[in-house]
DNA sequence: TATGAATGAGTTTTCATTCAT
DNA sequence: AATGAATGAAAACTCATTCAT
């Protein structure tokens, strides 16, 4: 290794589970985590067309011919970065066990994981973003990624659905338009803060803002949810 | 000209100042005009990196030495053209004459106008979010952004000022949050349109669903306003 | 006229001799002069490679087209101004009138005017310079410059003759050596100060070391040529 | 290979450093020495700014590539060009043993050195001679340049300092004085050969004017150091 | 004569990827 | 498995010169 991976999750960096046999000296589990994790870093920064190979393989704690080896391509690379965050929020959205909480308040506990997790995975944000702006082309090679998303929008109906049994919720909206709505503010007060800081010179996604912006698109979303008798 | 150019302003469209003789060979307005509509769409699709000089210039009445001449370089380019899209949604903004209106109308009214916008322009959406991936360091650079901006700022305040006045609206919105609350829905379902057909097999920002999407943000936006007694 | 021009020689500024007539509009002499003018300093300062024909033209008080028009190409211009600086220093060295003093008198003055000639005209040296690393070539085309230098060795020739006849010289000594050994220190204490600058933190051209050098030379030069009985 | 290098340093003629078993195909030091000696022969004849990429690349045993892999950029190849021609002389100079010398023989031998040195190395004189048009400002950036003239000034400070104790110097000389004077003569009779050939039609550093010129500074440096009682 | 606009060939530089050890 | 060296195709940019008004 030629220096500490400063990457993003710290547990990348421990040695790999291989158990009683001690350290090895190649791990390719960790080599691939750890390429993994720069590239995740450097796309998010600099776009799928603005990354460099030489500047990705330079901060590994191995070499260029090493991403080849493993990912193939720039491409493939970028396809297993985007696969790989895209999974850990759907794998969160998974342990909310909405189903056991009121419909209301699972609204409230779902709006507010959304924000938080959009709050604190900027990656994540400026990887949608990025993949977006190439049409989501790559996106749409992953074979489990239709798969995972169906998941919630099955928990967002049954959310939904109780709360339209329990004469809380207007029983005219689609689940999926709930999910873009919540989404939008969320992602949109992460993903365009530069633009906005520019414009306003207020960061809207910064600490100030925080707790203001959870309350507001809670507010807003439940009021909007409500039936009006 | 070979045509077919789609102009983000209409004025583009209009024949050069010289009247009915027709087209002139040397008409620098018209040629710095092509160029910046060929770059808008050119950018837009393909990002600042992903973008060629080449393909513009080919795509062109003119050569990619006129493209440096007028504008100095790729990223010379890149920045007139952000200028440009601005410009053109905070002109149109400051024409709603919002003064006019009833505080419920008026907000109804710019939040319709915001959807619009954002439904129809996608070459702008793309190039905010573009300009987003580059953390905002172009448009930052130019003069003229900030300055425009404010105004629609102050048209917000105005309309929030009177509605509280009027007894209709609550007094403890910020009218930087009120308005990116509106524009992250119009934006939202445009801009991220691609990995959210992926993910659900449906255009978010397409027929089908705009003039439901219009209605709902509407009503979201106006239930949050609304004073609760 | 855009701008007062900081020509060189301030008689380029003023206006032609015109006579009665009054200012001339359009002065074609005036035009080239100051075409030249600029056009000597610039290639002075970024050699003819360097040179860029739309910084000159930007300075004059024409355009381009004026340039191209009087001077056929950014060759002919440099060529132009080769000749000028050349003809300057030789139309000097025939005002000194060295036939009318003293051989050792008359070598001193020649060495003294050599001296600060070179000293005084940085440009002239710069161009001789790069003149140099284009080998010759632009000069070499020049009708007049041959003839008008061997006026020169023609004046030393008869300096030596004269100082041999006196027995003051010796007589082994080529006319043309004596002024490559004058020319070699007077122009290489200027033309190449800023590598001798860099090398020894000191101007070798700057004015604290002027007299003492100029006395150097003309000590060397003298007890080189003095007869050694 | 291509052969023919006439290289700057005798050593770039060696085999490399894995003996008799022929060259190797991945041999870095032999792809720079070789990038080095075609692009100061390049350098030297067609100036900085005159010199192409393209036409250094083709002479070499490697390509385009492979000359930014190393330097850079043009002008970090012009950098090391400079760099190594000052190393090559500045090398020479400390071999000469001075120390071990009489006086008078001593500076005989390092004007003889000096002479010849420039007579043999045109690359060299042509090199510092483009390096003055640009106002030395690559050689400026060089760390070792300063520190590796400074022996010199030290090696003629011991010089004249024991022929002022021997009483055979005058005592009124700075030894960058000394050095300019020396250096003047033999640098101008090859850098401004061409102009001088164009002038008086005969090339100042030929062969016909060799012997005679070297033993013309020596005589005048040494008329001009002796005391004069 | 004067002037800004236009041009095309050429020049430097970059980058993903593969090879030799 | 690991590594620095090597590559070719393509990209951005420049410049002397000419044209249209």
């Amino acid at each position: 290794m030629k220096k500490g991976s400063k990457a993003a999750t710290p547990a990348s960096a421990a040695p790999s589970p291989t158990g009683s046999e001690g350290r090895r000296k190649y791990d390719p589990e960790e080599t691939k985590r750890n390429i993994l994790d720069i590239a995740t870093q450097e796309f998010s920064a600099m776009g799928l067309t603005g990354a460099r190979v030489d500047a990705i393989a330079e901060r590994t704690n191995t070499t260029k011919r090493m991403l080849y080896y493993y990912f193939g391509s720039k491409e493939g690379l970028y396809e297993a970065v985007l696969e790989q965050v895209y999974g850990d929020i759907r794998a969160l959205e998974q342990e909310l066990h909405l189903a056991d909480m009121e419909p209301e308040e699972a609204l409230r506990e779902f709006i507010g994981f959304t924000f938080d997790y959009h709050d604190k995975h900027r990656d994540f944000v400026r990887l949608v973003t990025i993949e977006n702006v190439h049409s989501a082309k790559y996106i749409e090679q992953s074979k489990t990624f239709k798969a995972r998303n169906s998941t919630v929008v099955k928990t967002i109906e049954d959310l939904i659905a109780r709360g339209v049994a329990a004469g809380r919720f207007r029983d005219d909206v689609d689940p999926i338009d709930l999910h873009l709505m919540i989404s939008s503010f969320c992602f949109h007060r992460v993903a365009n803060r530069h633009t906005w800081s520019a414009a306003f010179g207020r960061d809207p996604s910064g600490p100030r803002s925080r707790a203001r912006h959870r309350e507001m698109v809670i507010d807003a979303v439940l009021c909007f949810m409500r039936r009006e008798d």
